[in-house]
DNA sequence: GTCTATATCAGGATAGAC
DNA sequence: GTCTATCCTGATATAGAC
């Protein structure tokens, strides 16, 4: 089936390869980003890495900002960030599934890393994002401590909310300490240990 | 006594007023790396802080990123990080007593979290700063721990390396949180979270 | 020690030809 | 959709007068 057979209410020129063409250029700016920063990365590098010039590239996204704000959500579909709290898996399981993954793609970790810090500072175009993730993250792991609270799973004496603040912020600190010392610092092995001070483990059916 | 009372051995010129001078200008640029962070912090915007021109700076500083390292290096007499080992106070309570503190500070912390992310990117002045300061951080933590592990005031099943690394990640990450909601974020209460898992009170004297 | 003037460069974004 | 050419802005840094 060819464009001309669709018919008037169909979509003209070739929008799969546009589509393609932007998760390309997606992926330069998510080196880039992860490499310099926001500020520090500049379109010409993204256009550069994609083999096209920094005006086309502005073709795709119109400003530098769009482009950012379409890596970050890229980034959620990769991570899974946009986090379905509907799977089965439990949350010891899942988060050390997911810092065992992250192993694997230090760029993306090191992307978030530094924009989030970077957010930090005045009007930076992501911080609405991190700080909303933050917020989410935050709740989501929050109803999980409590859940395992309501299994008898959780040492008594721990807050499921200062539990759950606590593990989003190991979990980042680690991670950069290990940008900074991959070969002495291991996040697993952290979290793995914070997990192993406030979650107990399955009680041993009644005798 | 004057200048001229002094011989031939001695300075010059109105040195006091310089060094002052001097700090005025690490105090501008700290603020101003603070809140926009290293590339997004200019030398304009620190020469307008305190009143002089862009080239004026320069004649103290010849360079931004000299102006950095000595902003860093102040950084480290405020907040007192080039940590004296040889104090009598807890490790328990002077981790509280800092992150007591550091909560009046907000532009010290910000300023630290902002270029320690910005620090990972490829080539940043800060970068070997940040690292060594981490690797001593750990290191300190890791003798704190091993010795209230000997005084059997540790949790047995705690390794003092890890709980080094897990405490300096988790007080980081607590202060990115407390910088994005300081509302909702509290750092010394997730400290006091961690300290509580790890560190056993003081054994009761033997009846 | 402080300034003006300037060199030099790079960034993002726009206009318009093809 | 892609390019060249260009605009505009703002950055660091230097030269040299006062």
């Amino acid at each position: 089936m060819t464009t001309k057979d669709v018919g008037r209410a169909a979509r003209r020129g070739p929008y799969a390869k546009s589509e393609e063409r932007r998760r390309t250029i997606l992926d330069a700016a998510h080196e880039v980003f992860a490499a310099h920063g926001y500020r520090g990365g500049s379109l010409q590098d993204v256009a550069d890495k994609v083999g096209l010039s920094q005006t086309s590239l502005l073709h795709y996204f119109p400003s530098k900002r769009d482009l950012l704000m379409a890596v970050l959500e890229r980034r959620d579909e990769i991570t899974g960030d946009a986090f379905p709290d509907d799977m089965e898996e439990g949350l010891v399981d899942s988060v050390i599934r997911t810092a065992l993954f992250n192993e694997n793609i230090p760029g993306v970790v090191e992307l978030y890393t530094v924009l989030c810090a970077e957010s930090v500072t005045d009007s930076h175009p992501g911080r609405v994002y991190f700080t909303e993730r933050f917020e989410r993250l935050r709740k989501s792991y929050a109803r999980r401590f409590a859940e395992l609270a309501a299994q008898g799973r959780l040492r008594s004496d721990v807050d499921p909310d200062v539990a759950a603040m606590s593990l989003v912020a190991l979990w980042d600190g680690l991670q950069t300490q290990w940008l900074l010392a991959p070969d002495e610092v291991d996040v697993v092995k952290g979290l793995r240990g914070y997990f192993d001070l406030v979650v107990l483990p399955e009680p041993s059916p009644d005798p």
